[in-house]
DNA sequence: CCTACCGATCGGTAGG
DNA sequence: CCTACCGATCGGTAGG
């Protein structure tokens, strides 16, 4: 009584062939990617691959897309939310790193996307990534002068307090992809101690 | 009265080389940048290039290979010498991203090499790798024994101190390199307060 | 440092 | 989804 695409293949080739790309631009970067690399791990050929995608662009562009909209979606739900603000962040940043964890390949793809803009890949790419950027910086924004406004962290400029929370962010999630596996579990254990002394950093004075 | 290695050619090809290639594989990845690519922005023909190496392979890992002793020489120097932990760290920080800042290239390479391991580049690289993350984190941990012997420093595993700091520089040379150039001047003005933000958080309590 | 050239592989098309 | 095939480019070699 299931409903399938095809008689004998439950996983669709559309659907398969996304995991696949994703999985293989993550781990060998845009052009160390072949099309004829992802045919072969699908069992088809090459030129089979045209009825699911128009160009080698066009499919890296659909995956990215899809991959920061995932990523865009876990981010906000995290850090809106009720509680303190440094309740929220740190479930934002729990849910940033357990994203990293989880779905690996999804980050990779945009730290290629990252790495490689302006060189083979398409401007979209590069547009993507900004809007992105400056979305996620909005919301920090608020975030922050919110936090300031209730007392919960220091008195310095909200740009600072951005800054230093993306620089915590970007360092945490670096250290999640790139480290070997074995330093990444040890990592993995300090998510929370490393929290407190990023936030004993900029936490508010107690008061007197 | 100047040696020449040629009359006509006061920075030798071999020099030119090094530059170049560093640039390319920095920018557009290893599987990204072409032999005929590099051979054309120094102006001879991809034979030719064999005369300085022996494979394309081989130019990487050399160049990789100077680049993480420079990398190592600078972060070295600065780590070690006189002062307080606080001023040797700060110090540590302002050389890692002064080198950053003055060779990007070079980190990029760096960025390449991490990223790409175990895929289409040498086991070589992947050594070279391992190598310096020992050689660099028995340094830190030397560092942190010593700062929380002397009580200037928060008192918490020594691990957890390496961790937090390798978090916090590895996500500053993320945003040096990757961050769009706008955004990225406005980073480097926050370096001292960042900076500042970060200690806070794994400083010592002020004695009673 | 060059010309001439190699087999392999690239992304992609024609046509079914 | 396939076979058959395209021109372009890849890293690299022979021989000078």
């Amino acid at each position: 009584m299931t409903l399938e695409p095809s008689a004998d293949d439950p996983i669709s080739t559309a659907a398969r062939l996304r995991e696949v790309a994703t999985e293989l631009f993550a781990e060998r970067g845009y052009a160390g990617t072949s099309l004829a690399e992802i045919a072969s791990r699908l069992g088809i050929r090459t030129p089979s691959l045209y009825n699911h995608t128009r160009s080698k662009d066009a499919l890296f562009l659909d995956l990215f897309t899809e991959a920061t909209a995932a990523w865009s979606d876990i981010s906000r739900r995290a850090l809106d939310g009720e509680g303190t603000s440094a309740e929220r962040l740190e479930r934002h940043m729990q849910a940033s790193l357990g994203f990293a964890t989880e779905r690996p390949h999804i980050v990779g793809l945009c730290r290629v996307a990252v790495t490689q803009v302006g060189n083979e890949l398409a401007d979209d790419v590069e547009e993507l990534i900004e809007r992105q950027r400056i979305d996620y910086r909005q919301r920090l924004v608020s975030f922050f002068d919110e936090a300031r406004a209730n007392g919960e962290v220091v008195d310095r400029p909200t740009e600072l307090l951005v800054s230093a929370w993306w620089v915590f962010l970007d360092g945490l999630l670096t250290q999640q992809i790139f480290a070997p596996p074995a330093l990444r579990a040890e990592i993995e254990k300090h998510h929370g101690a490393l929290w407190s002394l990023f936030w004993r950093g900029i936490a508010a004075e107690p008061s007197p």
